[in-house]
DNA sequence: TTCGATGCAAATAGTTTGCATTCTA
DNA sequence: TAGAATGCAAACTATTTGCATCGAA
């Protein structure tokens, strides 16, 4: 799907980009990893191992863990975990961050520098420098509120 | 021990006040109840069924994680995702949410009005109004980014 | 004496590990 | 053909559920 690899295009490693970079630690590119690579291109959002499972019939959910975390030690993967359930996995974007709904399970990816000023205000206070790659920003999404206050009488 | 009452008294729930919560709703001041809150009431930080079960030994982790959750549904009683890792519970105080390092696992609870200025930030970019009391900002710790930084040569 | 609470065992979800077999380089 | 990767089974961590029994009001 072009769309979906053009949207990656900007900060994640292309494919062959991918497989170079397990051939340069001496990593075998298994079909297996071409697999899992291509579906992580292909992907609106990050998938649980699961859901990527279910679109790679024939998959193996322990082989499936050990390659998506040798591609995350190299770089090219990461996960974020979106509440509570099973963590999710992308193409790791330098640029995008997140944020998940508390109440409904929505989630969204942000462009990071619009993320700027909240992690310099929260090392002012707190001296920690928070990134929202691996943990979200957890919260209530806009429509969640509207709700919250449709209530009120 | 006192400290540790004096410390929750500002805006925990008392013991008493916990107590008769439960029998206002119908449910039933048992001992395994009442040395539940005490353990919490005396801890210092955070803690999992597991380090809870330790400290009432004779106590079944299935019984823990029920009355937890009543305790919770009363909003007496809070869990946050610290990590990776087991939810670890806490007395419900308002006022304060946390911080976490990814990278050592040291966190703290930071007064909640410290954290507004990066909320009101991240509502005007995103539209999600994070609370960070059920899943704590996670980043790295002023130690940690230290070393990080002492690696340079 | 009635329901709610408990303890124990078993089920569940998500992930990890051991090991014999298969495949890449 | 050497060593990495795989598939399958089993272990493991954290949590949940079923059910007979116990206990608080």
């Amino acid at each position: 799907m072009t769309v979906a690899h053009h949207a990656h295009a900007l900060s994640a490693p292309s494919l062959p980009a991918a497989l170079s970079a397990l051939r340069a630690r001496g990593l075998r590119v298994s079909i297996a990893r071409r697999l899992v690579l291509t579906a992580l291109y292909d992907a609106e959002a990050p998938l649980s191992v699961e859901e990527l499972a279910e679109r790679l019939p024939g998959s193996d959910v322990a082989s499936l863990h050990r390659n998506l975390d040798v591609l995350e030690a190299l770089g090219l993967v990461r996960h974020v975990h979106l509440g509570h359930g099973p963590g999710r996995y992308s193409l790791a974007r330098r640029d995008v961050e997140f944020v998940a709904c508390d109440r409904c399970g929505a989630f969204e990816a942000v462009e990071s520098r619009r993320l700027d000023g909240a992690r310099q205000l929260i090392e002012r206070e707190c001296g920690f420098v928070p990134r929202f790659t691996h943990f979200p920003i957890v919260g209530t999404c806009p429509s969640c509120l509207e709700e919250s206050s449709d209530a009120r009488p």
